[in-house]
DNA sequence: GCGTTGAGAAGGTACGTTTCTGCATGGCAA
DNA sequence: TTGCCATGCAGAAACGTACCTTCTCAACGC
């Protein structure tokens, strides 16, 4: 009987790479993952053997033995009755993609998880930190993960004194600020917005950036909402927006479609755009910039967004917290299209704000 | 010395759990997973000592000890230098989003992987089994999944006899023909085509559909390529296509964006659509129903992709392999609006084949 | 000749579960 | 009484790895 020897079931272990290579599993062990004193001979010659089996370290045993998984939870807020809603797709595409690739580059994957979920999927994996979306305020999964100690960072500001590990935000007054000045100066007299019911940090920091900026500069505030998760409900809500009696002369909206919904709403009152109607909308979509007439998007910059969640993410994990700020404010960026400029309709691109790149 | 008592430092185990209430460890096993035989009372006198603890089970250990992990690969390929490129971004959140959901609702995680990645990241997670989201013929990282004897369902019709577990796809040439029938029928002469110069099974199964029908009906095949990673390269390729002196009187666009882009051609040369140029584009994102005009898309139904993959991995992961089939084809479901109708450009929304719902 | 050093490699334990096997006990029929 | 089964639980063996400790052996300075 032994071990040593013996069944064949499943795959090649490292038993079976030790016995192969005539040495111990020790040596096995230290050859393969670097460590250890080991002549450059014995090294090759481990390696060689255990590629000829076909060996894989088992990923569930190391994680059991060095405690760390090389697992990051990425998890979105719920909204509907869907396990998720994606309000923005191609913002949590974006975002998604980059946090996936950062994470890659060090060695991490990353599993998608919804915040609201039975606790039996969350117990099931095994994760080194998480990073959360726009986390509700008091977010009781967010608080148990920090209490066993999981680092946790989120992307938008945690309302609540959520005891995250660090976050990464847009600074979402100024951009809006910076938007309502751009179409003031474009020649608008009175600026709608389009926002959300919902109660996350972004719908909340925008509208009420909107509100101040109208008590500052002396107007009445203009603005419809609406559940942002359900998609239909946009276009209603643009279209109450500009048959108001007191119709605005620019819009923003602060989701991604509402710019094709404002648009059809314009064509609907006859109002031309940028003519009659200036127009605004958060998006990271690209179709803004072939649309009759282009459409002025503000930026979000998901890609910078999910690179510096997962690397603020990593830094705690392993210890080296320090290497960057724990908190970091992501510049928005205004791309400027036909749809918001009442002289020169002819310049389609030109970020005015942020640094180059990206 | 001494495991029972001692070392407060990480967070209860087991072990704990069965010291506090007074039972063995067998006994905590079987009462937190309802198995074996045991009075109600233990069972629930176990369970409360465990919440109080605040006992969670190691996830690593027991994937250690059953072999299973409850993860899933969802597998990527990739185009550029990035680690992978959405060229729909729509299609691949819809998608990634009910894959997600079923797969939760059975218990299982998703984990996001690259196809080619380096391998230590492949190995560095216990995967249940793997989604592949159109595998390159003779995919490696496909052949070696399988060769360990993980299963793996692929989204897309595997090509060069990948040894996959099962598929789902949507019958591509059907949903081409029949887009160009009702092109056809609401009088295109000539139908252009703006394909793409990648590889991937969908791409070649389209446009070899066309071709197929331009023989039939004896019309000289029309059609521009790009590289579809490349969203600028879609509007140049759009312009080319409408360049041409045998100009198309329609058009079908196999990516996302082309039907922006081809609008956006169409105005650059006076085409007035549907007057002028009938547009289908192929796409999962909302915005065409409020485009001026609104353009009739072809949607592949990716949320019922992905719940189906998910299904039939899941049921090949646990042993249920025939609770139903391991070849899948979803219908596409092409939603005519005014774009491709020269008669009546009130109509908006009505699916003309394949079953009712979602 | 002897302690010292350091490289090279092996032994063995622990990580935290699940689960197989087995030991009591008690009721019931033979 | 004896045999037998069902019940309720405990012991202990894995699962496959990492790493701490120990061992051997040769070289070397004194």
């Amino acid at each position: 009987m032994g071990r040593s020897t013996g069944r064949r079931l499943g795959r090649a272990g490292i038993r079976d790479v030790a016995a192969a290579a005539g040495v111990s599993i020790t040596t096995v062990s230290d050859a393969l993952n670097g460590k250890g004193r080991l002549p450059d001979a014995t090294r090759s010659h481990v390696r060689e053997v255990a590629d000829r089996l076909g060996y894989r370290p088992s990923a569930a045993a190391r994680t059991l033995r060095t405690g760390k998984s090389g697992l990051i939870g990425l998890t979105v807020t719920t909204y509907g009755d869907e396990p998720f809603t994606f309000t923005e797709f191609a913002y949590f595409a974006e975002m998604a993609r980059a946090a996936t690739s950062a994470a890659l580059a060090r060695g991490y994957a990353l599993v998608i998880l919804p915040a609201t979920s039975r606790h039996d999927v969350w117990s099931n994996v095994a994760l080194d930190g998480t990073v959360v979306i726009d986390p509700a305020d008091g977010d009781p999964v967010v608080t148990e993960l920090v209490r066993h100690g999981i680092p946790v960072v989120s992307d938008g500001r945690p309302g609540g004194s959520l005891p995250v590990t660090g976050w990464v935000d847009n600074d979402h007054e100024a951009a809006v600020l910076g938007l309502l000045d751009h179409l003031a100066e474009a020649g608008a007299r009175r600026i709608g917005l389009l926002t959300g019911t919902t109660t996350d940090t972004y719908t909340r920091l925008s509208t009420t950036a909107y509100l101040n900026w109208c008590e500052r500069v002396g107007q009445d505030p203009v603005y419809e909402s609406y559940p942002a998760y359900d998609p239909r409900a946009g276009a209603v809500a643009a279209d109450r927006l500009l048959a108001r009696p007191d119709r605005p002369d620019a819009v923003y909206g602060l989701f991604d479609p509402n710019g094709t919904d404002l648009l059809a709403a314009a064509r609907r009152y006859g109002l031309r755009v940028p003519d009659d109607l200036l127009l605004v909308c958060c998006s990271e979509s690209t179709v803004y910039a072939t649309t009759d007439p282009p459409i002025t998007t503000l930026s979000l910059k998901p890609r910078r967004i999910g690179t510096a969640v997962v690397q603020i993410l990593i830094d705690a994990i392993e210890g080296l917290d320090d290497s960057c700020p724990i908190e970091q404010v992501i510049p928005t960026d205004l791309i400027v299209r036909t749809s918001s400029q009442r002289r020169s309709p002819r310049t389609t691109v030109s970020p005015p704000r942020g640094p180059a790149g990206d």
